[in-house]
DNA sequence: GGTTGAGTATACAGATCGGTATACTCAAGT
DNA sequence: ACTTGAGTATACCGATCTGTATACTCAACC
């Protein structure tokens, strides 16, 4: 149970960089320092360890976005996250996301690492919605799912294409024609 | 020479329904009615046969996209990549992009299969600079990176959630905020 | 009418795949 | 002290992978 932590983020690096299919169960306990027996005893299959592999990294990324949005204000988050994904994929080793690797790897709808990514994105979705309400955006649920493209859109091109600073820019430039709250519609926070 | 373009197609939708890695080169040559032998007398490996593939599917979507917007004005063509996209995306057997899929199989950069994957969208990016340009918007290459990323975000949103009518009204939600080129400033066609 | 070449059928190479079996080590628990 | 269990090393299983070899059919062509 020592080397598990290190098996987790050790098998993540590899499908990432490799892909699912393409990393074999070998090469995922070696690099790991143990054997395929001790392998195969925290994980009935390879599936199975590429399931506690997607839980571990939707778990990082949500508590990434959630730290670097934390210092900021309410109402600049909803832009921050460009800003994140920006930082992301033009830092060093991106491949693309995780969950849409897997989800492309694993076509089927029904397959349960498909769902598992399907899940990924709706939690990212809904924290986008509550971080644009939390902004005082009008629309909230639509400027979310703006938000939402406009992020898949990045992260996939700069996965192809590399990273992009004119779709960049272009991105957050379709943010500054969104309407802001008209200031009186803030609520007072206390009125008595 | 006779069965080759019933191979290309098969193969396109085997690779497209199950994935590069995950499709055999025994089950490509039994579904196009083959042998192995003559599969590799015309392509020399299975990355070969692969390209040869992306090839078909980057004519075929082109093609597709110009069909799909040639009867409309040019003013509505930006617009109507969104409806294309929404058609397709929603349609029976959609798996999300080809090239997608194959950057995210072949995640080196420097594989020939991605540097096509990464053409592809160029290609398209290339189109979609065109088709703003010619719909006279100002700003013509900042919108088409705009509608590029939308795009993406909707293919790949689709792809891993299944096809969303929310996202799909987010997205051309947002051209709605684009100005209008103004009447006056249209070039006179002939001023003589 | 004989040659060529594209095709078939079948079998096989050599490697790797996911997964298992056997036998050993060694530290911790009681 | 003795047992238990997590770990190692190594070898193996059957299946599948990409790719090749052999031998045969059959239509087209000069």
């Amino acid at each position: 149970m020592k080397k598990y932590p290190q098996l987790l983020s050790q098998a993540l690096a590899l499908f990432y960089r490799q892909g699912f299919h393409a990393t074999g169960v070998d090469q995922l306990a070696a690099e790991a320092g143990l054997t395929k027996k001790t392998l195969y005893r925290y994980f009935a299959t390879k599936e199975a360890l590429i399931e506690a592999v997607l839980q571990l990294r939707d778990e990082d990324f949500m508590a990434a976005l959630d730290a670097f949005v934390a210092p900021l204000a309410a109402d600049a988050r909803p832009r921050a996250y460009l800003g994140f994904l920006a930082q992301w994929l033009g830092g060093e080793g991106f491949c693309g996301c995780l969950f849409i690797n897997a989800a492309a790897e694993y076509p089927q709808h029904a397959d349960a690492i498909h769902r598992q990514a399907a899940a990924h994105k709706q939690r990212l979705q809904q924290w986008l919605q509550t971080c644009c309400q939390q902004a005082g955006l009008l629309h909230a649920g639509l400027r979310a799912r703006q938000l939402f493209l406009l992020g898949e859109g990045l992260i996939v091109s700069a996965q192809v294409g590399g990273p992009d600073p004119a779709l960049l820019q272009a991105a957050t430039a379709q943010l500054d024609c969104w309407p802001r709250q008209p200031a009186d519609a803030a609520v007072p926070t206390k009125w008595q």
